[in-house]
DNA sequence: GATTTATTTAGAATGATTATTTATAAAAAA
DNA sequence: TTTTTTATAAATAATCATTCTAAATAAATC
């Protein structure tokens, strides 16, 4: 995990850069996505938010994250059925390995991916911007209990 | 692609050996999702249908796809945004390799995948069901069109 | 052909996300 | 400071894919 803080203060300086404004609502968000140890669903920061910023909106919420997404600074993870997940720690493509049964998200890394996406792209003449991998499975937790049941 | 012909008979045998009713519309499913070259949508296949049976309903569709989905005979898709995409000819996971510009789906060989599976469950100690591979881009067409313009 | 029961239909319901409109508050200008 | 401009927030309506529901229909079996 890259050091909270810092993604914290990158992303801050990012928006300053850009002319936006730094309400508390968006601090709050940032703060909440670069520490966040799983990988929160818009509705999920929403009851954070709240906690500090009673009335604060949903759409400010999907506001906020599409913002950061646009920006590179968001990863949006797309699972089935599912909401969307959002990663504001590491922004950038990377494999991920879901638990059908507990529904928990691991990050891998899996640095052979950048070979495999090089491989693609020359086989089929595309370029290649970014690409998704997600590993569904049963966590190891999981096996235990269903083996117990 | 594998013989249309062969996924139709194999489908419509492992309905019938399910007990399963063989109505003329999902007769008509089986036809379009076996012998589809592409990766149509619930409306698509939607659109096609009602070509022979004017009164069919979209729930009818996404009933009979799941029903397959759970049979393992067809391979939902599910890509950033647009609605789920399904594959009735090749039902087991492969990468796909999807055009950001002009988004059509391709299939992609990528026999890898095995191995790379294998070595994530060992890493992880997840017992790994199935994964999705994707990768986003501009495809050598949708490439030309950008350049010269 | 009559019966049983899975399936179809049509439309309502859902749930995540986006759009819209108005209100608010931060920065800029006066 | 006051005024003005502009971005953003809030509340709510709208959207879209998908699922659910209840009543009508028709496939398979006898």
């Amino acid at each position: 995990m890259i050091d909270p803080e810092e993604r914290l203060e990158r992303m801050t300086r990012l928006l300053r850069e850009k002319g936006c404004r730094l309400t508390p609502q968006r601090l709050a968000l940032l703060k909440i996505i670069a520490r966040a140890e799983g990988h929160p669903s818009a509705e999920r920061i929403y009851e954070l938010i709240k906690k500090d910023f009673p009335t604060t909106s949903l759409a400010t919420i999907y506001n906020t994250l599409n913002l950061l997404k646009d920006m590179g600074e968001v990863l949006e993870l797309n699972f089935d059925n599912l909401g969307s997940r959002y990663d504001g720690n590491k922004p950038y493509p990377h494999p991920h390995i879901i638990c059908l049964a507990c529904g928990q998200i691991l990050d891998s890394e899996f640095m052979a991916m950048a070979g495999v996406a090089l491989e693609m792209a020359q086989k089929t003449g595309f370029h290649i911007t970014h690409y998704h991998l997600n590993f569904f499975g049963l966590c190891p937790e999981c096996q235990q209990k269903k083996a117990n049941s």
